[in-house]
DNA sequence: CAAGGGTATTAGGCACGCCTAAGGATTAGG
DNA sequence: CCTAATCCTTAGGCGTGCCTAATACCCTTG
């Protein structure tokens, strides 16, 4: 006579339908088990096994076929929107109200995530004045799911050097985010680059004189626009 | 080779060891299965069994023994005593920054205790002006784990009617605290009990003219102390 | 177009925290 | 002091989510 709860619902689901959200990018490609192991750190064996869970019971949350990796379906597409929306009121919360340094947001925010009710997101949210945007750049979903599309590209995508504009930087790397932080590399900053592929990249927020050289592996971090 | 953490340090172990700590009470008493088993709403038979586990191993959290109940051990109290640091903490927060009501501060905090790092921890208590209570009226323990007693009684032990201090008020019935905060009775307001024992408890902030009527069962929930 | 390498899945197990059912301990009453 | 009711513990099981090892699949390459 306990809950019938089944499975869905769990932090570890969030984690999942979390990473395929990231995975899928904009494109919505097909995510393999392997990157998903990869990303959430477990064995491919796991994976399968989850994702044959989140593919089965009456609404599943992804879609998937044996060998051909797995999508979001709606359900699960809106259940992840609601843990990143989550995820990224708290990071601004964090950063806005209490003063972390920006590399320190998402670690904390990745465990506090799946457990505040809607109260405390609509109670931050307020208290942010509803913000758009969280620290790193990345765009805050509605409550409705809705989230405008970002027209940038990473540094790596960059074909000819020139001054852009500092669209987001990736929450994964924590030590990146500091040297970037150092370096005055945060959102909406106007930076310079100068050399770009083979060399590596390097590149210099226009007001400061120091530079940064990145490699191609830590470049993929920073996505730029063009400056209106 | 994955990290050996044998048990200790889950939310599971939070829980049993946030409720010794209450059922405890501060004179130390011995704390059956059974009161375990009812306030943390699962059966006898896994308390039995998690105590097993918190009694071994080295450094365990309790002292057991077969029949006899169980209490903290020293390093059980102190991780209690973080827990309800987290908690109370929390709670002031939720209360004071983002305007929640007190009958919801509960829930909440209950969840997130287990998952806020020392840096949270240590923000919030910045922000709130290092307070040494929670909205409830209970004590907020230091860092160290030091707490100062508190000298009050429940409604049910009072002999004499009088004029009172509103010491605290249970955190655990949601319904009450929000009656209770109707007619005013919050931390620190004085009121007039009339009636004792027998007939229920009648209370009334002096300041206003609403009654209210406690039975019984109700009044252990709400703590007074003399005025001054 | 067969074979091999890489990727993905199945099979079998483990720790955790819970459950029920059954048996043992304790303590109150007669 | 012994019996009965109550309380507590043991035994055995389940779901979740992870693991490793073994197997199956896919697909590219010679």
């Amino acid at each position: 006579m306990t809950t019938r709860r089944v499975n869905s619902n769990t932090e570890s689901v969030d984690d999942y339908l979390k990473a395929i959200f990231a995975l899928e990018g904009s494109e919505r490609e097909r995510v393999t088990s392997t990157a998903l192991a990869k990303r959430l750190g477990v064995a491919p064996a796991s994976v399968t096994n989850m994702l044959q869970k989140l593919a089965s019971g009456s609404s599943p949350l992804v879609e998937y076929e044996l060998h051909r990796g797995v999508r979001l379906s709606p359900a699960g597409m809106r259940r992840a929107l609601e843990i990143v929306r989550h995820h990224r009121l708290l990071e601004a919360f964090l950063y806005q109200i209490l003063d972390y340094p920006i590399e320190e947001v998402h670690d904390e925010a990745e465990r506090l995530e799946h457990f505040i009710s809607e109260r405390f997101e609509d109670r931050i949210d307020a208290k942010l004045g509803r913000p758009r945007f969280d620290p790193h750049g990345h765009c805050i979903p509605a409550l409705d799911g809705r989230m405008s599309k970002q027209i940038s590209q990473t540094l790596t995508e960059i074909e000819e050097a020139g001054t852009y504009v500092v669209d987001s930087v990736s929450d994964q790397d924590s030590a990146l985010l500091k040297r970037l932080k150092a370096h005055g590399i945060t959102p909406g900053a106007p930076i310079e680059v100068t050399n770009t592929p083979r060399e590596g990249f390097v590149i210099r927020v226009s007001t400061t004189a120091k530079a940064l050289r990145l490699p191609r592996s830590l470049a993929g971090a920073v996505r730029i626009r063009s400056t209106r």
